[in-house]
DNA sequence: TGTACATCAGTGAACGCGCGTTCACTGATGTAC
DNA sequence: TGTACATCAGTGAACGCGCGTTCACTGATGTAC
C-alpha cells in the first residue's frame, strides 16, 4: 500500500493535525500513538515511518499547533490589531470550552515542563512569537514597557484560561474569565494616556 | 507487621506528604503508586489500605498540598499582609526552581483539568481560599474591585510561573518572572490612591 | 508511450515493560477474661 | 496486672492491561529500459 510522496506529506500533516487536537484536548500523556494514528485515518504501525518516537511527535505536534494557531487573527489592515478584542476572544467561555481547537499554550505549556528538550524548544519559540505579537498590539510607548506589559498580560490570559478550565464550579469559572478580562481592560485603558501619570505626582504635591 | 492507630494516621500523612511533593515535581500521571509508597518508606501493597484508588490519592494529595501550602506566610500582625512581598516571593527564581515544595496551583492546576471530579473539587476549594487571601491583601476599596484584582493578579502570577517553568531559555524564563513582577507592582501602586483616578478626568478637562 | 522490477508507505500481529490493582500471608496491636 | 487470641497494617508475589515500539509482509508508486 505504498503512497505517492505528495500523499505522504499530506498524511504527515494529517497526523500532526490529529495529534495537535488530541494533545490539546487530553494532554500528551493521556493520548496514545495508536489513538493519534486512528484519528488521522491510519493504523499504528505506520507511525515510525513518520516519527522517530512519541517524544518526536510531541515536539512536532506542539510546534505545528503553535504555527497554525496564531494569537490574533490576521486582520486585513495589519496595523490595527485590537488588543481589547484579542483579550475578549481569549478569555471567552467559547475558548475555554474548546481546548482541542484553542491556544496550545493554555493547553500544553504546563505539561511541556515535563517533556524533553525538543518540545520545550518548540514552546519557547512559540511563546516568543506570542509575546512579540502582544507587544506590537500594546499601546505603551517605550519598547521596554511594551515587552513588560506583553509578558504580564500574556501570563494573566494564559493563567486565567488554565484556572477557568481546572475549576469544577461553572460560576467561578465564568467569573475568573470575566473578572480577569475586565481587570486587563481597566489596566489597558489606564495605561493608554501614558504621559499623564508622570505628571501626576507633582500635581498631588501642589 | 500491624501498627498502632496513631502510627497509621502518621503513615497516612507521610504518604500524602510524599505524594504531594512528587506530584508537584513531576505531575500526577508520571508518578506511580509504587514510587509514592517507596518515597514514604513503605511497599506498594499497603497502599490500598489507605486509599481506594490512585484517583483517590490524587484528590487527597492535592487537597493536602493546598491546605499545607498557604498563599502567604501567616505574619504575626495578620492585618499587614504585604502584597508586594507575596508577589516577589511567588514570582522568584527560587519558587520557579522549587516546584516540589512550591505552590500546588502553579504545578497542578493545568493537570487537574484531566482529573476526576474529586480532584477538581479540591482544587476549586483551594483556589477559593487563595482568591480570598489575595483579595484581603488587595488595596482596592470596594469588595468587587478587590475580587476582580485578586482574580487578575492571581491569574498573572500562576500563568507567569507556569510559562517560566515551561520555557527552555533561562534568560527568557527569568525575564517572564521579572517583567510580570514589575508589571504587577506598577498596577498595584497605580491603583493604591484609588480615589485619585476618579477625579482625574475632570481635572484634565479644565 | 509501454513493460518489468525495485522501492517503500502503510498494515497488523507480536514484543517487553511498567502500570494499577489484588491477595495470601505475617506479626505487632488491641482486647476479652 | 498478666495471658490468650482476634484483628488488621503492612509485605511482596502475582494478575491483566495498555502502552511504545518492532518487524515481516503487502501492494501501489516510481523508475529504468
Amino acid at each position: 500500500m505504498r503512497v505517492s510522496r505528495a500523499q505522504m506529506e499530506e498524511n504527515h500533516c494529517a497526523i500532526l493535525d490529529a495529534a495537535s487536537r488530541l494533545f490539546r484536548d487530553r494532554g500528551f500523556e493521556a493520548v496514545s500513538v495508536s489513538e493519534v494514528m486512528k484519528a488521522a485515518g491510519f493504523t499504528h504501525g505506520g507511525f515510525y515511518g513518520h516519527f522517530r518516537s512519541k517524544d518526536d511527535l510531541v515536539a512536532q505536534a506542539l510546534s505545528h499547533a503553535l504555527e497554525v494557531h496564531p494569537l490574533a487573527p490576521q486582520s486585513p489592515d495589519s496595523s490595527s490589531l485590537d488588543l481589547d478584542a484579542i483579550i475578549d476572544r481569549y478569555l471567552s467561555p467559547r475558548h475555554r470550552d474548546n481546548a482541542a481547537g484553542g491556544c496550545p499554550t493554555a493547553c500544553l505549556a504546563a505539561e511541556t515542563r515535563h517533556q524533553p528538550l525538543a518540545a520545550k524548544r518548540a514552546l519557547t519559540e512559540g511563546l516568543r512569537h506570542q509575546l512579540e505579537s502582544l507587544g506590537q498590539a500594546s499601546p505603551e510607548a517605550e519598547a521596554e514597557d511594551k515587552r513588560r506589559a506583553a509578558m504580564g498580560r500574556w501570563s494573566a490570559m494564559v493563567g486565567a484560561v488554565i484556572l477557568a478550565r481546572a475549576v469544577d464550579d461553572p460560576a467561578l469559572s465564568d467569573d475568573i474569565l470575566e473578572q480577569t478580562r475586565e481587570w486587563l481592560h481597566q489596566d489597558l485603558h489606564q495605561s493608554l494616556p501614558q504621559s499623564l501619570f508622570q505628571v501626576l505626582p507633582s500635581e498631588t504635591d501642589t
